[in-house]
DNA sequence: TTTT
DNA sequence: TTTT
């Protein structure tokens, strides 16, 4: 279909550390369960409510899923832009199952860290960014800003990946 | 949890009509079936692929009901924004299963009709907000343009409900 | 125009304390500077570089120019959610000047801080959103979680402004 | 900085045909001026009101410009995601003037068409994607479907240039 | 299972 | 003028 947009942002906590599992053909999966809630005063009883919702999330995208290894852990509050699907299995009763995700692969996948608090090493957080801009010209006047600004939203940890 | 964000955007096509159910206490849910595809070269072969992603969508704000029931039909192209929930019951045998549904529901929920095709009327389509804005104060200057706007989001249909 | 959206979302830190100003009526607008940057390595000289770019944020909705006033801080971390709008204005010469920003008012406004270090208080953070949500029926099975959550996206700031 | 996002959101309809412009140096830039517009109801005279906003994007993409350019026109509906951006400039006497526009470039951007009025040929809209998704690594089980779908978020019009 |  |  021509003209469509899937698009997920979430902005939540860890529930969990990142689970990053690895494919046959050195592929690698990076699952995360994502906590938003939300807070409402009753209409009826007037008492204060809280519902937390739990999301999956599956990195596909090789830098981020460095990133989320390297830098997220149980607890971390992130920024995450992906796209729904839905996925079609069996369980051990030969049961069709479905399971949605939110997904992070290619473009436009997003996932940015919104606090230090998990990192082990010096890194100070970071936006990552699925696969890197980059432009196929450098433009001059009069777009001086992004004449001097060729790949601005291009993702700083993937850089080794941007194919130029 | 304070901070969080839940927000789901697509823009697509039904798959059938929408289909009404109404509660025992007279609400009413409205069930849509959006897709949303995308295209890709395929890496190895380099043909064409396509893959068609299936959403469920359940409106239950009640002005976003009545104008899904009367202008929307299979076939017809929204933008849609909502949040992702996912439910959980039991199956016939008694096992849990899960759902997950993209809600419109209470604050930030929109329906955009992106056209015409399905109206049985002379309604052109428009734009229809869950909860109505209004605005707690007329502005004055140096804010003319939002002072002569006092709530310039809010939907046109829901008008009826909206506390002024 | 039927059929629209305008919608700007950002995450990024305030440039200074947040500026309340008062109308003659009673209104209040809230003024922040939010910066969001990023950083590229330049594709010729390969070197890191960064842009940052400042927006100009208003707040017109009550609850959220509470919230901003009472929490925010320069240096804050911040997601908004608001709508593109230029206003025209003359400058001392009598010539006409415009100016964009991210206005926050009504429907679909979201003001979510994302740090704690700017809070003089106790209070922790919070979501807090424009009009608050509340919803126009109790809902039963088989939505159950939806029935006893009725307004999970409501803030929790505007809840007395809320006009059940 | 890091942890920051910028992103603008807009479905509306352009003013009047894109304008392309070509840089010295091979690139373009293409300009697009889209209305999105609000109806509500005037909280004191209880009159229908409409404001319509009009924005100014400039799209730098290669593959963007040349979607804009063959398939846009005055009229057409379309889905923009894009950043916002400030540029300094100086007006004939020399004053600073600020000029803010969602701009189109690399990673994150995106054209979609809704609607099929503005094409001259048989092309029957379609979503067009900044840069081109891909994926580092092939997949296999259990997320069969991702396997089977490498670069789901890929636009068809880019493949030329996306680097595989 | 997070967070406040 | 923020942040890392």
């Amino acid at each position: 279909m021509a003209g469509s947009v899937n698009k997920v942002i979430l902005v939540g906590n860890l529930g969990r550390d990142p689970e990053v599992r690895s494919f046959q053909n050195g592929g690698k999966v990076c699952n995360l369960r994502i906590a938003t809630s939300e807070n409402w005063k009753d209409r009826n009883t007037g008492e204060r409510r809280e519902r937390t919702e739990w999301h999956s999330v599956a990195i596909f995208n090789e830098g981020l899923v460095r990133v989320a290894e390297q830098y997220l852990r149980k607890g971390s509050k992130v920024y995450v832009e992906g796209q729904l699907q839905t996925r079609k299995w069996q369980d051990q009763s030969g049961q069709d199952r479905y399971s949605t995700e939110v997904v992070l692969q290619g473009f436009g996948s997003t996932l940015v860290m919104l606090d230090g608090r998990s990192e082990g090493g010096g890194y100070g957080g970071g936006q990552s960014s699925g696969y890197g801009g980059g432009q196929s010209g450098g433009y001059s006047e009069p777009y001086a800003a992004q004449s001097s600004a060729p790949a601005p939203a291009s993702g700083g940890i993937d850089d080794d990946e941007i194919p130029f």
